[in-house]
DNA sequence: CTGAAAGCGCTAACAT
DNA sequence: ATGTTAGCGCTTTCAG
């Protein structure tokens, strides 16, 4: 075969001074008649563009960051870049780079030896992208200022921190929210699935939505049984085994607040495999309204992920076009959507529907 | 507020003039000591070292661009970032990357507009990056000229073209493994959700897999009814719709093969709520084996969907480092993952399920 | 083994 | 309105 590494056309690509010699003009004002810049005559930035079109002609952008300084790239770094809720965000992020002409370089940022290459050096971050969108990266006070000491813009999606603006929603919120609805439906032993117990550092959204969760009982007057609260690791297989736990348990709780969709479908996989129902016998909310979620009738609250990472981007881009960011914290909304895995509790005795 | 546009530290970096001064040599021999050229003495290229550590330097990339022709990115191009498929695809590529010390710069491609602007110039491909994943984009004959004409290394990830080497699976393979699981379990009325009817340009997958489904009807002498093909967009909803559809026929299917688990799941969601289970009223298979199909118990037709970006960006990487590529197709291997949403035909009347 | 110097392709003063 | 020119920060001959 053919490598494709050496291809065949490879003629030169046209630079600025091709299109200069063949317009008869400098490269000046090529650079100026391209970019729109003033003081141009029109017939000349017509000629310009037109002999530019037929050399197919593009200004290096290397070259071109390296006179200006400015990339037009934006970076976003992202833990694990499977996962339904980082590719969202993703995907948010890139739609509005793309219309507005940016770039869009995606890291994956996973551990904290990968957190320590990104923060330090190496990686993309360096000059290559002139902002920086970090979605849910747990980030020591130390590394924030190292980050914030960079001279970088940058948004944070999902944490908050003291230095940077951020978009997400009220994580609070969602776990009482979640919460009360099954309270509301008369559940009192209510488990929780959330992130790893052991999670090294402040990634805090489960925190969050574990106070909400608390809330919603304290608000009930009902207590939070610690052996309820499991971590899922926010992983589809995650929840799956959390909850396989939660239904070995002496008195297993009657309904469950998984913090992610994809820990709720492991839930309801988990329920499945031992011959139970939802809601019949157990109630499942989530978090998120994941693709899949309608398909399975998963109750849950949604948020609106793609919108986070598009707004993200926005801001930056924004602000590198001069306007001044006005908010620290843009708060998108939540929403309960009820649908067919929750309901009342049934009155059977809990201990019966163990595995058959 | 304060706009993070306008950090603080914003201390100009080092370049690699400082370097040279701090360590008193010359320029020349500080970029051969940090990038481990020959030539350089143990002690210099140590004490290079320390002091580009210490003033915490790192090359430009667009200098070194500029200098050296070559960009150390990567582009991936995918149509809709969402879309549990494609995420894996970049999730896969991203990771070797990564470890290969590459950028990958993603680029939504959707639609005509889209994709001529992306082969046309504009677009990030231009010099910005040293190689090209293509994913599932479809190239008419001379849009794949053009593009190797650029002189562009690129894969494709999904498609062929026969200009670049590609990376995939027997999707003829799959169509038939999947149709023949369900044939031979006692099917004679499998439906098919493949992608749109009026599908533009040649995306061929739904149609090499569609070939698969006929030639596993052709091997058991079974005819396919052409009714039973229906367009579901790879999507969960599509699913639901074209599901929803062949279930309000005269002769309903006994079972379906869907070209993707998402779309499986929307067949499973649409039996939900017309009152049907798989297998029992009617069986499921889908494609993929995406994360959440074990928990809802789909038959699938597995490939690692993942491995298939991580190979392209391999293959891609490895010829940019004077690797020569030696296969146009990179196969990946598909396995029938049976769990359980297929099973043989009921015998009731086909007509008796209808919504309750 | 090391240094000097010529670019890479573009932008941004500074002329004119 | 347009042209000249000095960089941007790095790599890479070519000398020594």
């Amino acid at each position: 075969m053919t490598t494709s590494t050496r291809a065949s056309g490879d003629r030169r690509r046209a630079t600025i001074e091709d299109v200069a010699t063949a317009a008869g003009v400098s490269v000046a004002t090529v650079s100026r008649a391209l970019r729109g810049l003033p003081n141009v005559a029109f017939s000349t930035r017509e000629l310009v563009r037109t002999v530019a079109d037929s050399l197919d002609y593009h200004a290096d952008p290397a070259a071109a960051r390296l006179a200006t300084g400015r990339s037009r790239a934006i970076g976003i770094a992202v833990p694990l870049l499977n996962g339904w809720y980082f590719s969202q965000v993703v995907a948010g992020a890139e739609a509005v780079c793309t219309e507005a002409g940016y770039d869009l370089i995606v890291m994956g940022v996973t551990g904290d030896e990968a957190r320590g290459n990104f923060l330090h050096g190496r990686s993309a971050v360096h000059r290559r992208v002139d902002a920086l969108v970090m979605v849910d990266i747990p980030l020591t006070p130390e590394e924030t200022e190292q980050l914030a000491g960079r001279g970088l813009p940058v948004v944070t999606v999902g944490g908050i921190t003291d230095r940077f603006p951020s978009v997400g929603i009220d994580d609070v919120e969602v776990g009482r929210l979640a919460t009360a609805h099954l309270i509301g439906l008369g559940h009192r032993r209510i488990a929780l699935l959330g992130g790893q117990p052991e999670d090294p550092l402040g990634f805090d959204v489960p925190d969050l939505r574990r106070h909400g969760y608390e809330r919603a009982h304290a608000e009930a007057g009902l207590p939070v049984d610690p052996r309820l609260l499991v971590g899922g690791n926010f992983s589809v297989t995650g929840g799956y085994e959390a909850m396989s736990a939660l239904l070995g348990l002496g008195a297993p709780p009657t309904a469950v607040f998984a913090m992610s969709d994809e820990m709720a479908f492991g839930a309801l996989w988990a329920l499945r495999v031992l011959g139970l129902r939802a809601p019949e016998d157990l109630s499942v909310i989530g978090v998120d309204d994941h693709d899949v979620s309608a398909a399975v009738d998963l109750t849950t609250v949604r948020q609106r992920v793609a919108d986070h990472g598009a707004r993200a981007a926005r801001l930056l881009i924004d602000g590198l076009t001069g306007a001044t960011v006005t908010a620290m914290r843009h708060q998108n909304p939540v929403e309960l959507v009820q649908r067919g895995t929750t309901g009342p509790p049934t009155q059977h005795d809990p201990e019966t529907p163990r595995k058959p």
